[in-house]
Order: C-alpha cells, then structure tokens, then sequence
DNA sequence: GTGAAAGCGCTAACAT
DNA sequence: ATGTTAGCGCTTTCAC
C-alpha cells in the first residue's frame, strides 16, 4: 500500500493566474481590503473556488496575521473548563479566527513551554486560563502578543483580565451553610506559598472568601482550612486528615474549593462509612457536570465559564484591533446552585 | 495604563552578526544538520543563549518543519480522551516537536474545519481521535499531511490507525455479566446509520461485539439494543427507555458503550428509585477517572488510552521520516476492571 | 482601482 | 566546513 506523492498546494499565485489579475488583488480579497472592485472580487472569489485553494496560515503570519487564537487550559481534566473553551469557541464562530489548545499544564515549567510555542507560532492572541506562571512571565507573554489572563485576578498594563468574584463565591457557600445552621465548617484549599499567588489565584481567594466569611457569621472560632490541591486526590487525602483531626468533634460541612475536590470529598465519606447529607454537608465550586449528576447532586457556585470565555474573547479581539489600548479587568459574579449534598446538620 | 510598544523579536540574522558567522551556519546548528564544528556550534549557541532568540515556527515551516503535531479529539468531556492525550504528549516531550490541540468537534463539519486549519498552518503530523469524517476527508488530510487514526477501525494506505479490539472488549463484558448468572443483558449504543462508520466506528464494532457474543453464550433471544448516544444524555433516556419497554420484566444488567453513558444510566436508576448492582448490574467501557471513583465504582473497560497515544506517536514519527512507507495498523487489546456495579442478578 | 516589487524569517541548493 | 543566494507564500509599500 504505497501511498502516492503529496501534489503541490495551491498557492495565491495559482489564483492569481487562474483569474488574470495580480497576486496583490487576490490578497486583498482575501483581507477584505480597501482597493478592489466588486467585478474584481467576483472574478477572484470564483478562482479561488474554482481551485479549492486556501491561505498558507504561516505564510500569512510572516506578514501579516496567522488567524489563530491560542488557548491555555491548566488541566483537561476538571470539567470546568469545557465551559470557558465553549464560550471562547462560541464567539469565535463566526470569525476567520481558529482556536488551537495547548495541552494540559500542570507547572511553571511546562507553561513556559507552551506560551512560548504560541508565540513562536505567531498567535495572534493568547488567552491564559488560570495559569500559574509569574507575573513577570505573564508580562513578557503580554508584550510579545495580545494577551488575555482568564481566572486569575491581579491586573497589569500588560494584558487584560477576566476573572470571577472568588471572595463572593466562598461567601455565598459560607452563608448558605451557616444558614442552614452549621458552625462546624471545614474548607480543603489547594495549597499555595508564592506571594503573588496568594494574591491573585482564585484557589487563595477562595480560602480567603472562607476566613472572612466565617468572620461576619461570628464564627471565627470553627475556621479550620485543610491545604492540599485542586485534585480528587487533593480531596481524598484533605478529607481524611479532617476526619482524624477531629475525633470525635468532627466538622458538619466541609466546603471544598472546586468540584474536583468535592469529588475526592465524597470518596473519602462514602470510606469512612460516613454518608451525605446525613452526616456531612459538601458543597463544590465551580458547578461542573459532575455537580449537577443526580445521584451526587452536590451543592456548588457557578462561575459563568461560557460568559468568562465570552468576555475573554471580547477584550483579546479589542486588544488585536488596539495593541494601545489600556487594560482592561472584568469581574463577573459567581451565583449558589444548591442542591441535595448540603442540608441542615443532625446534632 | 498604557503598554509600551512590542520591541523587534530576535532573528537569525541577529544572531548571526552576533556570532559573527552566516545564517546558514546558524541554521545548521538549530536543526543539528551536518556541516558545523563544534567549535562553531559552541559559538553559535552560545550567542542565541544571549540574545534569547528562538526560532519563528511559521518561517521555518515555509521552507522546512513547523515543528508543531495537531491533536483533534471529538469531545473534550469525555474524560477517557485526556488518556490518550497523556501518552501522545509523553511520548513527545523530549523531542523539539510541539503538540497543539484542536478544539472539541462533534460533527463533520466541525472536524473539517479543524483539520483544514491544521494543514493550513503546516502542521508536520496529524493526529486524529475517533473522527467522524468520511473515508475520503481523511484520505484528503492523510495526503496533505501525515495522519495517523485513532480509534477508528479500516484502514487506508493514506494513514496509519491505532485501535483497540472493540469486539472482544464487548465480548469481555458479556462474557463478565453472562459468568455472573445475568440473561437479560441490554446494551446502550451510539445511533450509527452511514455504511462507513458502521463498520469502522468503535461505537459500531462494540454493539457488534455485544450481539457476537450474547450469541456465544446462546442469549441471542435476550439481545436487546437502544440507540441513542454516546453521552450522559445519552445513557439517561437510552435507560428510561428500557425501563419503560419491558415492564415488569426488566433487564438485570445493563452493558453502556462507555462509561460517560453509564453516568446517565446510573442517573436514571437511582430516579427510577432503583439501586445498582441490587436491581440492576452496569458495565461501562472506558475505564475513565469517573469509574474508579470509588462511590460510583464502575465495572469497566480498559482500552490503554496512553498505550494508544504512544503507539500512535510512533507511527506519526515513522511516517513523518517516511512518507513513502506502507501504511500501518496496530490493534491493542483491551482488558476487563470489575468493580462493585455488576454482580450476581437478586433473582 | 490595479499591479510590480520588496521583504517577512527561515532553509536548501549551491558555491567555495 | 563555511558562506552566498534563491525562494517558500503571502502582505505591504508604492508606483501607475
């Protein structure tokens, strides 16, 4: 099974024969540039049609642009995310723009590795999901090509955000706990040491949103945080050091700073022979799919993911049109989905 | 907060003057391409160190590489496809290329769209996860580019194709609920009516495979298929469905075409006030993150989704040094996870 | 409104 | 082993 030799691409000088006009009108036809009439649209569109040809993106970016957005998503698998990769697609649907993904990130290191690719590939934009890279790596991404970080607070001149109202969120769980009358109340945070993290990851915001929350309940006393990580195991491993911690004074809820950990959450009780809600409230964050599964039904806070990729994509293409431009930060507010994983404590 | 203008991005003409050598010496040394002493390479790296230059991929692709693999997976929920995504990565991190992933498609002209833009952008490979497309689309990008399938079963002398045995999957999990004393075995599928996929989609060779061997067993009479999809949605009103068909003699156990399927099938249990396994035994395939999570504790599937990502770089790299080889199939085998979902029928 | 020509950053073919 | 030159496919001056 030989396979035969590739033929040769079509190129814009194909086109330009093909319609008996300069390769220079084609490729304003192309941009939809000042200085072509309608017959000669016409003519060229009909070549190009007639030829199947398409632009050489690299090509193109040697010039001009290469009609590619980039995307940065931390890790592929917490359920999150799709939602903000949606609204991203969504509004680049109707653009010559394509979006490609960088694969799943889970350090400084590989991230470096990946923004760096998209600049060398000519993005014409990037936007960061929730990346823990410096400030100052940010920055340099930022001034090499129209930047957008999404999911992480903290602004610069240099790129634009989107971010939600972390502190918000956390308070929206803390109050609809201490509502239903808990004072026991646990969070599993994912642990962070960098200052500038502590300042602008969402998790730290989050723990943050928890302290100050249980504060205005009057609950100072009951604030006990677990740090691990954002990962099932995080909360797996989270839950057990809370359950031993507090034999036999053990919390009444736990509050767990992303669905993903709620999912390691609920592990560990089902585990421990403890069950949900009779014995613990868990509420999540992020109102993933998994949240809304039936038979977890778990208590969470919806960020809007589809409107954060939205905004995202609105300031990187204002920022493509005006490099000049100030920045820009967009706050959204995040809104409780409770549910049947979270109900009034039994004692 | 205005930002200050984007300086001039580093060339191999600086780097050349930097060193004091010409461009095609530089050249040489980032491709480790013959004809450089080491003296000279020392010089030459030493000077792109200095100026922090790295290569621009779109230039280098006109002429040579892009250095850039494209991923497309069908759905990026589907938590069985980060699996796979693992491996293809792994397999790459030590070489110069660069893995770049096309965003979720779920329909023919989705996956067109993404698959032109990779080979409009010079991908130097392609790699595609359970397409949809039609045999001739994939040949076109296999001409275009080097491809490889994954996935998918049928094979063409324009790719190579990764698969796993989706036939004595089935049988696997058949074979596991017929040993557990289970007669009323019903199977969920993913509705398939083009002739092509029928017989080259995995979905396609799992029912199949169902059908082969409740026939071995000398169940044919308990054959019981519904067609609807491969998602959580899916699973749901596929389950609804067969509880409502065979009132009050229901199936007891229930073989889902993957486990994102077996979600719904479990939400749609526990609303019918049923519980698994007492009333109903449930097998997926898969063997995503969601089975193994321990309340859930889905008997499972597993088709080696990393062993599929790396077998699938390899031939992708084979084929990029060799275009001209014959095209490749490998088939894995998959094994079976038992878990706490199937066991023996209460009857 | 149209087209000729230069050049983006790099590699390949061809000197030396 | 090293350098010179042409040219990949496109966009952008800048003439006309």
């Amino acid at each position: 099974m030989e396979p035969p030799a590739p033929r040769r691409r079509v190129t814009i000088v194909d086109v330009a024969r093909h319609a008996q006009v300069s390769t220079t009108a084609v490729s304003k036809v192309l941009r939809n540039a000042y200085g072509a009439s309608p017959a000669m649209r016409a003519k060229v569109r009909r070549a190009i049609d007639e030829l199947g040809y398409r632009p050489h993106a690299g090509a193109r970016g040697l010039r001009g642009q290469t009609y590619t957005i980039g995307v940065m998503l931390p890790d592929i698998r917490n359920p999150f995310f799709p939602e903000i990769l949606d609204g991203i697609t969504a509004s680049l649907a109707d653009t010559e723009y394509q979006v490609l993904l960088g694969p799943g990130c889970n350090g400084e290191k590989e991230e470096a590795r990946v923004t760096e690719a998209m600049v060398d590939r000519g993005m014409d934009g990037i936007i960061l999901v929730a990346p823990v890279s410096s400030r100052a790596h940010l920055e340099l991404v930022g001034t090499a090509v129209p930047t957008v970080v999404v999911g992480r607070h903290g602004s610069s001149p240099l790129y634009d955000t989107v971010a939600d109202d972390d502190i918000e969120g956390a308070a929206l769980v803390v109050d609809h706990l201490a509502g239903l009358g808990h004072r026991r109340i646990a969070h599993i945070e994912h642990h962070e040491t960098d200052p500038t993290r502590l300042r602008e990851m969402p998790n730290a915001r989050r723990a943050d949103g928890y302290r100050l929350a249980m504060r205005a309940h009057g609950l100072e006393e009951w604030i006990d945080v677990v740090s691990t990580s954002y990962t099932q195991e995080g909360g797996y491993r989270g839950t057990q050091e809370l359950l031993a911690r507090h034999v036999p004074d053990r919390p009444t809820a736990v509050f767990a700073g992303a669905d993903i950990v709620a999912m390691g959450v609920l592990e560990a009780v089902a585990e421990a022979g403890l069950s949900v809600p009779g014995d613990l409230s868990v509420a999540g964050y992020d109102n993933t799919t998994f949240a809304a599964f039936g038979p977890i039904s778990l208590t969470s806070v919806d960020q809007g993911g589809r409107e954060m990729g939205r905004n995202a994509v609105r300031l990187l293409l204002e920022r493509i049109a005006d490099r000049g431009r100030p920045s820009t930060q967009v706050i959204l507010s995040p809104t409780l989905v409770p549910r049947r994983s979270t109900t009034r404590p039994s004692d």
